[in-house]
RNA sequence: GGUACUCUGGCAGAACGGUUAUGCGUGAGCCUGCAAAGCUUAUACAAGGGGGUUCGACUCCCUCGGGUACCUCCA
């Protein structure tokens, strides 16, 4: 599998023959987390669907931030403990990716809970001389490591003559940052150094060398953390084991809205809650999955909707295929491995999910063809079935299962419709179409038969 | 200002040095008691401007321009 590699710029072969360990920063915990923040772990949701489907073992670890600056300002603002608003915001985190489908990863290692990693971990920089102590904390001595720049392709002169931060006269070099913060606002832990609490960064090198090794396969996140949050990563952990940290940095484009980043700083999110609420998880997947992953997306109402369009012809697809019992037959098993074959192409070519989906909609319309011309028998159709799950599962697209009971209704009261058809009763007809229309059942008339399909409930939907 | 990414048909969005992307939308048709859904078919100067390399460029090179991101809050 090939992937585009943030660090050499080049594609790198990721070696899916043997086990992959996979870090992603996940999010620090102090408010809820918006599409922005699902469209990267869907995307890595994805990438590890993939691979397991393949019978590939991954190891994927996703950390909580849950002690940060904003954090605690929050608590203050709320009059709560820093602990009460990151377990409520990660309490949330999980209900919004539950519902999204995404899997759960191996471990969700928090900052809080590895101080003492932390701690080691910038003791053995102090003895390497390559952090040192200063009156507000443990900093890190940039100028100690050469390469430092060498991800984001920054130079180091040029990014001290750009800095905007005012320059804290305690540090050696206003690029050095902090690993340790003195502090006497809670939550503070004990250091040889003195009470405070870690600094950003630390906490994803000392976690990921923890739970994955000093050599890890992939380590993801957002583009914007690229600088200065995973440039620092890779000081600080080749500086500490001497080793290349990760071999792939894969890093996810923006969300925009109105053609402009979304983030919490600039007030114009779209919360995962509001949209599940208005859209469902599918269409977002659908709508995440819909552009290279490295490329920013524009958010709208229309392209959700456009979405919505592509998830109806996936259900229908579905539908067709359950129901599928045409006498004839076309041969259609050659084609329908190719497309599967199109679509781990797709993916394995940089991960290349929308080129992935064209090759599934093929199936998709493929199949709905074969409906149409009364042609999909039970036989294509498994044949079919088979392919159009592992593509639904590696999506993470799911189409909710229906009771036994539910669906002898549905039967009971297509078949009176069919009676009232054929005597022509059609205001009676209807009316039970309407009401089957009511529990967001939809029919298809077929010549020979009709069809009904479950819909999911679309709020925005006219 | 620096660095990176980006500019493809009404919209979204890919691949590829020479071939239909795909999807949405729109028009027409098929199916239907009517619908809906679906299918068929049609539709688009496609390539930010200008140069160059090449037998041939959306694809490579140069140049000019637009956009976005990052330059210590950020997925």
């Amino acid at each position: 599998m090939q992937l585009q590699d943030t660090l050499s710029n080049k594609e790198q072969t990721l070696d899916i023959s043997k086990k992959i360990k996979i870090y992603l920063c996940g999010v620090t915990v102090y408010d809820e987390s918006h599409i922005g923040h699902a469209r990267t772990i869907i995307i890595f949701d994805v990438l590890r669907k993939y691979l397991e489907s393949k019978k590939v073992e991954v190891e994927f670890i996703q950390n909580f931030t849950d002690v940060d600056d904003k954090i605690i300002n929050r608590a203050t603002t709320e009059n709560v403990s820093a602990q009460e608003i990151s377990d409520k915001y990660i309490k949330s985190y999980f209900k919004d990716f539950d519902e999204l489908n995404i899997m759960r990863a191996t471990n969700y290692p928090k900052a809080t809970e590895h101080i003492g990693d932390i701690i080691k971990f910038i003791e053995k920089l102090i003895d390497k001389e390559i952090a040192y102590v200063s009156k507000n904390g443990v900093y890190f001595s940039v100028s100690k490591f050469p390469q430092y720049g060498k991800l984001s392709k920054k130079k180091i002169d040029e990014l001290q003559s750009g800095s905007r931060i005012q320059i804290d006269e305690t540090k050696k070099d206003p690029l050095d940052f902090a690993l340790w913060k003195y502090s006497g606002i809670n939550p503070t832990w004990e250091s040889p150094w003195g009470k405070g609490r870690p600094g950003w960064h630390i906490e994803c090198s000392a976690m990921s060398i923890k739970y994955l090794g000093e050599n890890f396969d992939i380590h993801g996140g957002g583009r914007d953390l690229i600088f200065p949050h995973h440039e620092n990563e890779i000081a600080q952990s080749e500086s500490h084991t001497g080793n290349q940290f990760a071999k792939i940095w894969m890093h996810v484009g923006m969300v925009t809205l109105g053609g402009e980043k979304m983030s919490k700083s600039l007030g114009n999110t779209k919360s995962i809650k509001y949209v599940l609420e208005n859209w469902g998880p599918n269409i977002i997947r659908l709508f995440c999955l819909s552009g290279h992953y490295s490329k920013v997306i524009d958010y709208s109402e229309e392209i959700l909707k456009e979405n919505f369009s592509k998830w109806r012809q996936v259900e229908t697809c579905y539908f067709e295929l359950i129901h599928a019992n045409n006498k004839n037959q076309e041969n259609i098993s050659e084609k329908i491995k190719k497309i599967g074959m199109k679509f781990d192409k797709s993916l394995e070519n940089d991960f290349n999910t929308h080129l992935a989906l064209s090759s599934f909609f093929e199936l998709v319309k493929e199949t709905n063809r074969l409906a149409a011309e009364e042609k999909l028998g039970e036989e294509n159709s498994v044949i079919i079935k088979k392919e159009f799950q592992r593509i639904l599962k590696i999506l993470g697209l799911n189409i909710p299962e229906m009771s036994i009971d539910e669906k002898q209704k549905i039967d009971e009261l297509i078949s009176n419709r069919e009676k009232f058809r054929d005597e022509k009763q059609f205001v009676q007809a209807d009316k039970i179409r309407e009401k089957l229309n009511e529990m967001n059942i939809e029919l298809i008339d077929h010549k020979e038969k009709t069809i009904w399909m479950k819909k999911e409930k679309i709020k925005s939907e006219k």
